[in-house]
DNA sequence: TTCTCCTAGTTAATCGTTTAACCAGTTAAA
DNA sequence: TTTAACTGGTTAAACGATTAACTAGGAGAA
């Protein structure tokens, strides 16, 4: 049952284990007679040879791996996505991934990038559980590295990828518009996320666009952004002195407790107002009755363009052809059944 | 910038690399003076010295590594947390995670198991996503392996850990009846997943026990355990001729849909109708009004039971004592709003 | 004196690859 | 006839640790 190696491979097709080394890697340009490396692969292929790449990563100091540090607990579906759009990607040319969460944690990181470095990867993916802008780990300044879900304060040398907030609420706005609102409530936070100023910056200059005057009165923030926030904000604008036709809520949960708030309203939902969600979580999106309209994150797709970005830097290194790029993705819009055409001469 | 090896350290403290190693791996039982193990470790620090793992893997054939291969997609959030549990504890005991997702095709879980014994990994972990019994994957027979979230048709050699579905279905069902009821109704999925087989025959059981007369009109069975599937069971035994006073779904999903009948029939919950859900699926248990009581799935503890019993067995590989063990974890009871006291009398 | 046993290290083999440098035999060019 | 250039390989030195086997010098015992 012991592993077979090169030098096993080299008895067997009677070659020293340079020959093999050069066959199997396919460097054997014109090196090896045709015969010599047809004797090779069919030992190879007959002992089920399988190149240990402890080895190889020791000698020629690369290990097609990646290390993946995630800055906090990664039980989010939507960390679950990043992850997973990641892993495949790398998966699908080739490379594997470490995973280490630091849990936020400093000297955690520190001693993640480390245990990563040990193992020689290659090079970094960087993910943050929110969006948010970030200084450079000091360690990883000189490794090869995305940062996924994040973007730098400085970023002069690295590549990142982070969903376009402003583009992708602003669609949403647009969504609500073209089905005839003008009266739209927002539902959002104070608190200071980049999606959270983004959103509602995009909401304002739709609405401003639209020349709807005093939209202040129609917009309602919280702090945090759960059911019971959405519950609260969707209240106070479905029973205040001017009711919107539409809500454009800062997140499916908060659209949940809106979702609650027109129920005990009397409102129904789509036919006499609309609610729009963001984020497209799964299980509540779809869940919700009639099911919520939203804007999907692209968590998948960012953690594909990371992988892939890093790794095409690591298989070109000599070409220094791929400069460093801060990339944005723009949410997909949803439509399912929560927001209905609205006509002013019947209101 | 280049990195600093033992040689280097060896060079600094004037000794040979061999009395570096000894050193540093605390082999130097009195084959080393006082007066050098000082000046080495002196020298270490100094030169901030970190192993390289690739090499010491290569000599000793251990990585301090685990490969973590589940059958499909690692979206969901329980996932995440089985993911998250495993990577922490194996973190704070030295050890990294490489991660990769078979998509549930055997060819490919092939592929994943063979890149992982190449990057020497010691042992496995074999995550399902679902709770079901499976064969050996071939070729993890004789590899150090637990299977989580999964069990086998023979367990004889190795561990897994699963939850409890029967007891935590119990668990449920006692709680419901501790508060009263006895026409509890039964939301549950046709699909012969464990899951479904064995919360069902607790259902059964349970009310069997209670010596509840013709309990099979109080059930309804869908095939798959969307929303909807729940909505359209509780509409059925909401408005048939024996109205429960508490429902008991097998799914928070499930029970999301239930909240609808039960809102569309005019049933306040909990007064006028409990309901019980299972999984607490964060953002739909906690989101929904009333709050949803229903039962943790133990994800978590045991992504953290599987790497602490696969990393106990790698690191005593001499002592035997370790034996094969089949887990299960009970589900811990959440207690939110959903559910009520009933009295028969006022009924 | 000779033998044995410590002490405090060092030497060198090894893990399984890759790859630069070499080499013997032919062939082609000058 | 030299010289150079191929052809089809092989040898051996890395990569950076670990560890079994050795050693030099001194002490103690017979």
């Amino acid at each position: 049952m012991k592993k077979v190696k090169l030098s096993d491979v080299a008895a067997a097709a009677g070659v020293s284990s340079a020959t093999v080394s050069l066959v199997l890697s396919d460097n054997a340009d014109g090196r090896v007679s045709e015969n010599v490396e047809k004797r090779v692969r069919a030992a190879a292929t007959k002992l089920r040879y399988s190149p240990n790449l402890v080895a190889r990563s020791l000698r020629t100091q690369k290990s097609k791996t990646i290390g993946l540090i995630s800055d906090t607990v990664a039980t989010t579906n939507f960390a679950g996505q990043m992850l997973a759009g990641a892993e495949e990607t790398a998966w699908k040319r080739g490379w594997l991934i470490i995973f280490v969460d630091t849990s936020a944690d400093s000297r955690n990181e520190e001693r993640a990038i480390n245990a990563l470095l040990q193992r020689n990867v290659e090079g970094f993916i960087y993910a943050s559980m929110f969006h948010r802008k970030l200084d450079y780990p000091p360690q990883l300044k000189y490794q090869p590295t995305i940062f996924l879900h994040c973007s730098l304060n400085s970023p002069d040398t690295h590549s990142s990828v982070v969903p376009d907030e402003y583009a992708s609420a602003s669609l949403a706005m647009d969504y609500l518009i073209k089905n005839g609102h003008r009266e739209i409530g927002w539902i959002g936070i104070t608190n200071p996320t980049v999606g959270g100023c983004e959103r509602s910056r995009a909401y304002v200059d739709a609405m401003k666009k639209l020349k709807v005057t005093g939209y202040k009165s129609l917009m309602f923030n919280t702090f945090e952004s759960y059911a019971n926030d959405g519950y609260v904000g969707a209240m106070k604008l479905l029973k205040g002195a001017r009711r919107p036709t539409a809500l454009f809520c800062f997140s499916d949960r908060m659209a949940m407790g809106a979702y609650r708030a027109a129920n005990e309203v009397g409102l129904r939902i789509p036919q006499e107002i609309s609610i729009m969600g963001f984020d497209n979580q799964p299980h509540i999106a779809e869940a919700l009755w009639p099911p919520l309209s939203t804007m999907q994150l692209p968590h998948y797709e960012m953690g594909t363009w990371a992988a892939e970005r890093l790794i095409d830097e690591l298989e070109n290194q000599d070409s220094e052809s791929i400069l460093c790029e801060q990339k944005v993705i723009t949410c997909k819009l949803i439509e399912r059944d929560s927001v209905a055409p609205h006509h002013p001469m019947k209101g």
